[in-house]
RNA sequence: GCGCCCGUAGCUCAGUGGAUAGAGCGUUGGCCUCCGGAGCCAAAGGCCGCAGGUUCGAAUCCUGCCGGGCGCGCCA
């Protein structure tokens, strides 16, 4: 469907056209001065240049052309150099919001059902999740569900870290601590016992001291290649060892995304694009792409017009093994071969940018991805600690991702209780409300940070509940809930109700009209934030409005209907939005 | 050395060529015996890192410099 902002650039794009200047010349947009107008149009100013007029002329023939519209434009005026400043009529603006309450996706135009990829997990085997983990999830996550909204196919995968180096680190420590095991026994027919002979505690422990003997000891690390490679080639009692690290870990990580709200379509691995290896390298051998290098084979991806050099993708290190570049090249194989996906957008770290800058170009290189699938890195910025340095803890290592969701859960717990809030309610909604709490002011704190840039991890922001955070939002949602509880109980009709506009409703009315323009942004962009600062906005514009106007006592009956009508589409909106966003809104709280 | 990202209020951050640059936190002052005060209203606080350029118009685009972060062949 069309937004008002679209509707009004139409209505200026062909006055504009009609004076024989280009449509785009019409877009109207949000007024940056409020007190003067609703909306703004500035196409007069550039179309002044090409016509060889004074822009404010042109501002007025292209009012000449609208003015009548007495329907539309309350108020049509130029201020400045040539601005159009737009004002609209009461009624106009009630008809758009009504036609966008009618509409399930509140105005967002729907996409095409194609297929969308996101990758971004990324957590490691045998390794416990750590707050780093936090932003590749729930970027991700938000992503995922803003495709779903816009229409497409989204299919989150995890892609786990299964198949590097530390799987053989941990096979050969484990080799030296118990070699009677028969995993390690190359006479061994099997079958392997089904129980894992190790927790994820004792995979926590053992990981580091594995990585650590390989860093101290040449020896260990030459031993760990190898166990790598066997591992990778197939060895039987490695590969069923391997399977019972990855089963620990998938408990271990589902635990933490449960906790998160964070969900998976696909709950793949690197090691899943394996068999797509070899064909692929042979193919990309018969194209020329793969050379010999020192001893390792690689596909150069460096071009003349390079402003930097670009280092080829190395597909097998000159011990034979594999290495991430390849198992991604690999990956983008099995996707587009059973998905056809229009896109795939990796939802991983900044500092990636060079790594999957070779990786698409090999892509292009080759035609594993076509033309018709776009590669897409959406990176985000490091997480820094209050002293602008990689985040620690106080013990200076790093913060386990369950520490921080029970830190932020106790929290909200105790905040309750202390604000006296969700009283009457029995401990188990007590215990979900405070968990809501906790995991959205924990994803609204990292999600509102733009993407790209690093931010401040500063674990008493990331706890609040006022101001600008998760909480807040839930809180104003919570309110509405309760008002309309209220309604209801009173026998206040609310649905078929029009909307009046009125001083104290205009502004909220409009910027819910507004909605599809921002999701469009944050969709276009990859940017959750701005969806971010849309509800936020959106819950101040509401709490401005309530504490205005008092909506019960309104002696009014058609004024009080219009206000119930718009409290109902603003509890709509925002509940959408943080849906979109991964954060639920309790009932009460 | 080369490349990428960042530099905006005391702090943390928005701001995709438009008017008087915004928000949260913090600070200061208000808020009706009525819908949930995790709230609302208001004030103070800015050479938008610096210097040039493009443009009718620049926090935004271009160039140079300064400061911070990161990356640059066999880790992921």
């Amino acid at each position: 469907m069309t937004t008002l902002t679209q509707t009004l650039s139409g209505l200026f794009g062909s006055a504009f056209a009609a004076l024989g200047l280009g449509e785009s010349l019409g877009a109207v947009k949000t007024s940056d001065r409020p007190e003067l107008a609703q909306f703004q149009c500035n196409g007069a100013m550039a179309g002044a240049k090409a016509l060889g007029k004074n822009p404010r002329e042109i501002a007025q023939a292209v009012i000449e052309k609208l003015q009548s519209q007495k329907d539309v434009f309350q108020k049509l005026d130029i201020a400045g150099p040539g601005f159009i400043n737009i004002t609209l009529t009461d009624d106009f603006i009630a008809r758009a919001l009504h036609t966008m309450a009618t509409d399930p996706l509140r105005g967002v135009t729907q996409h095409p059902k194609e297929t969308i990829i996101l990758d971004y997990g990324g957590p490691n085997i045998a390794k416990p999740m750590h707050v780093g983990h936090l932003r590749a999830a729930i970027i991700g996550d938000a992503l995922r569900r803003m495709c779903l909204y816009a229409g497409y196919r989204a299919i989150g995968d995890v892609h786990m870290g299964d198949w590097g180096l530390p799987m053989g680190q941990i096979i050969s420590e484990l080799e030296i601590r118990h070699p009677d095991w028969p995993y390690f026994d190359p006479a061994f027919a099997g079958p392997y016992p089904a129980q894992s002979p190790l927790s994820m505690d004792d995979l926590e422990e053992i990981y580091p001291a594995a990585s650590n003997a390989c860093k101290n000891d040449q020896s260990r690390l030459e031993a760990a290649r190898l166990a790598t490679r066997d591992l990778q080639d197939g060895r039987p009692g490695y590969r069923a060892l391997w399977q019972h690290f990855i089963s620990v870990s998938i408990a271990g990580m589902k635990a933490n995304f449960t906790a998160l709200g964070v969900h998976f379509d696909w709950w793949k691995g690197e090691a899943d694009a394996h068999p797509f290896i070899g064909p692929m390298v042979e193919k990309l051998r018969a194209q020329n792409l793969a050379v010999e290098s020192d001893g390792a084979l690689v596909v150069p991806v460096a071009r003349e017009d390079d402003k930097k050099e670009i280092p080829p993708l190395i597909l097998y290190k000159s011990d034979g093994a594999v290495m991430y570049g390849t198992t991604d090249l690999a990956t983008i194989v099995d996707r587009v071969e059973h998905e056809n996906p229009a896109k795939i957008i990796y939802v991983v770290d900044q500092r990636q940018a060079l790594h999957f800058e070779q990786v698409f170009r090999a892509a292009r290189l080759s035609g594993i991805a076509g033309p018709k699938t776009e590669l897409i890195h959406a990176g985000f910025g490091t997480m820094n600690g209050t002293d602008g340095k990689p985040f620690k803890t106080r013990a200076g290592g790093v913060m386990k991702l369950e520490d921080l969701i029970t830190m932020a859960v106790e929290k909200a717990q105790a905040r309750l209780e202390e604000a006296k809030l969700a009283q009457e309610v029995d401990t188990a909604e007590k215990e979900s409300i405070a968990r809501k709490v906790g995991i959205a002011a924990l994803k609204f704190a990292d999600l509102q940070n733009n993407r790209v840039a690093d931010y401040i991890f500063d674990i008493d922001r990331f706890v609040a509940f006022e101001g600008k955070t998760g909480p807040y939002l839930q809180y104003q949602a919570v309110r509405i809930q309760s008002l309309l509880r209220k309604a209801e109980s009173q026998n206040l009709r609310i649905s078929e109700s029009q909307i009046m506009i009125q001083d104290s409703d205009r502004s909220l009315a409009l910027f819910l009209c507004a909605f599809p323009d921002h999701f469009e942004i944050a969709l276009r962009n990859h940017t959750p934030h701005v969806l971010c600062d849309y509800a936020f906005t959106l819950a101040q514009a509401f709490s401005t409005f309530y504490g205005a106007c008092h909506i019960l006592s309104e002696p009014d009956a058609v004024l009080r209907q219009s206000r119930l009508h718009l409290c109902a589409l603003t509890l709509q909106t925002l509940t959408a939005v943080l849906g979109i966003l991964g954060i639920d809104v309790p009932e009460r709280m």
